[in-house]
DNA sequence: CGTACCTTGAACCGGCCGGTTCAAATATTT
DNA sequence: AAATATTTGAACCGGCCGGTTCAAGGTACG
């Protein structure tokens, strides 16, 4: 008999429970600030755009700058989740790599340039010189944990003679730099959407790429 | 009428001369904005950073907006000429390709993590929704004529049977990708200053896998 | 010297914004 | 149902900002 909630949606506002409040927020928040800018957006709207008050934004999140943190903080856990679910592929590889490789790169890829994930790294880049701690922080929850979790598959893979290399967090490095390099001119910044075809021909060159690099030697 | 007041014959170290004048308001506004982010620059301060008041601004460079564009397209020829310059070490590869393809890759990578470099690609990227000419002509004028210019130089590297590859326009992609995609993690999204030994040792990770896909097939 | 153009500083304007206050309305707990 | 906590809308405040105006100097040039 305590959380008991959501009663029947009436013709007036529906009631929303506080966690579900604080997400709706942040939520908005986030796609306000993607849509405007940090600096270009008013609480006022987020408010609009969360359909809550203004003084309940300052109450349950302090200050702009801290609903601003918080909104990139909630929006890094969700992109990140799915970047490490892409390196699934990778725990079960056939007898050839090249179909785990493309299937993860061109997953990594559609990760890389959803909405979500493009606008967190533009406010980041923006922002970053504003909010040292908030990118230390994204960074090492985000691409650094991606790249380490990659370099742990490769690692696995080596060892297996499934691949040649000794320096498994280069090849990561390396494998995500052939992914998402070429994205920062196709996709215009992050401004355009891109079409699977072209993710799926990026991976595919990435991956032709990283297999000549760093593929098993056929031995002599 | 009598439009004649600097003459193009200018170029004196006076005071202050016309055209002296409106570069320095463009520095001192790139210089402003890269510090504080497109929103939060006021053009008081950016005014009082060039030595100039305030209405002069706005005389010669109508409103916020153009002044930030005109701003960013000063930056950009800057930069880009800069990493043209880099690539000419291809013209004249040695009996090996790996130094002529080292220096190039450590020279753009120079570029590309000098101060106004990352200022510029962050500016952009964060307003680039809010002003997509601007984004295009950049791109277009920076890295796409870079991209076009080393798929040339490798084009004819090609032609004369030093590189093993039928799509330079990939190759150059991938060149590219392989030396920038790194420092992304590395800069700190450009916020931290990276020393030449960390790019020298990117530059050449980034040939080592270049040469390995798109080095010359030992004959026999 | 005179004139015609700029630049300068300062003041000004309208407007918006971050953040707070407050009384009324709603929701939640007991 | 009474009591308590929260939300809401609206108004408010101080302040800054983009942009303009204006009078008082420069400065170049005939």
């Amino acid at each position: 008999m305590s959380r008991a909630k959501t009663p029947e949606a009436g013709g007036r506002g529906e009631p929303r429970g506080h966690a579900d409040k604080r997400r709706a927020i942040l939520e908005a928040a986030f796609r306000t600030f993607a849509r405007d800018g940090y600096g270009q957006s008013c609480v006022r709207e987020i408010a609009d755009e969360a359909a809550v008050a203004k003084p309940t934004i300052y109450n349950r999140l302090g200050d702009k700058e801290t609903l601003f943190r918080e909104a990139m903080k909630a929006a890094v856990e969700h992109t990140a989740d799915r970047s490490l679910s892409a390196l699934e592929p990778l725990r079960t590889p056939g007898d050839d790599m090249r179909p785990a490789l493309e299937e993860t790169g061109l997953r990594l890829l559609r990760s890389h340039v959803c909405q979500e994930s493009q606008a967190l790294r533009r406010l980041l880049s923006a922002e970053a010189p504003r909010f040292p701690e908030l990118l230390e922080e994204i960074q090492r929850v985000g691409a650094q944990r991606v790249q380490d979790a990659l370099a742990d598959r490769l690692a696995r893979l080596a060892l297996a003679k499934r691949l040649e290399t000794t320096d498994v967090e280069r090849a990561s490095e390396q494998f995500l730099a052939l992914l998402t390099g070429p994205m920062e001119l196709r996709s215009a910044l992050g401004t355009r959407p891109v079409a699977d075809e072209e993710l799926r021909s990026v991976a595919e060159a990435a991956v032709d790429t990283f297999l000549l690099a760093y593929g098993p030697r056929d031995p002599g």
